[in-house]
DNA sequence: GATTAATGCAACCTGTAGGTTGCTTTTTGC
DNA sequence: GCAAAAAGCAACCTACAGGTTGCATTAATC
């Protein structure tokens, strides 16, 4: 087995830390958006509109219950928010998480960039 | 049951279709990025390294055969790419996937940014 | 107040994701 | 050429994700 990683830290490890401390959180909101049905639940609650179960299961093969799964899923992921009116539940779009994974990605990409360009400036040079 | 849902359209269906037509693809990508010990991956590679199998394993408490199968799953959402070298296969992130899903993000967010600024018209009106 | 709609709850089934162990194959270095 | 390093292959195990069915509960409606 080698003793350390004999690859030259080609960024701040500052930067490394930083995602690597939000991945955690992350990794969950990922998860609950990795899901075909999931997802085409978000992209159907993404006009802002709040929903019922009922509604949401509508257009799907699936079980009511298995929708009720799947939202479950998303507002344990805080992607989705719930609240009881009368006989129904009703779903929203949390778009916070959402957010916070853009930013995760924006976070990964700005580090890609900038190994990219340093990699050209070493070309250049 | 009810007919049908009793929404009102607060978009242009264009725009959900649009996002719908691109889940099942971004869907992969969030599922490959959904394991917290992937996404670890994901950010040791992300500043553009191309790192051995070896290690990768290394800093992680799981089996090198365990690594290697996240690394071939995030190869098999494209989010990394692998070449052998030698006797190592050396592995680097390839970004377009993470920018696809960083758009489809975008499109996202621009839906509930129009519901909520068309809520706001509303509220003032 | 009886009926029906909308959910919730719980048990259950099945496939597979995530992990391990053991052995083989391919390079490398001496 | 031989020993060790790096990875691939394959079998196996286990938990749980995703789905179903059946029944109980709550609320609207007439």
């Amino acid at each position: 087995m080698s003793m350390q990683a004999p690859v030259k830290p080609l960024m701040a490890a500052n930067a490394q830390t930083r995602i690597a401390r939000r991945s955690a959180e992350a990794a969950t909101v990922f998860a609950a958006l990795g899901d075909p049905t999931r997802l085409a639940l978000v992209a159907r609650l993404c006009d802002g509109s709040r929903r019922s179960i009922a509604q949401l299961s509508e257009g799907h093969s699936l079980t009511r219950q298995a929708i009720s799964k799947h939202l479950r899923v998303l507002e344990g992921a805080r992607v989705v928010r719930s609240e009881r009116a009368g006989r129904e539940s009703l779903f929203v779009l949390n778009p916070q998480p959402i957010e916070d994974i853009r930013s995760y990605i924006e976070l990964v990409s700005s580090q890609w960039d900038t190994a990219l360009s340093r990699l050209k400036a070493l070309v250049e040079k």
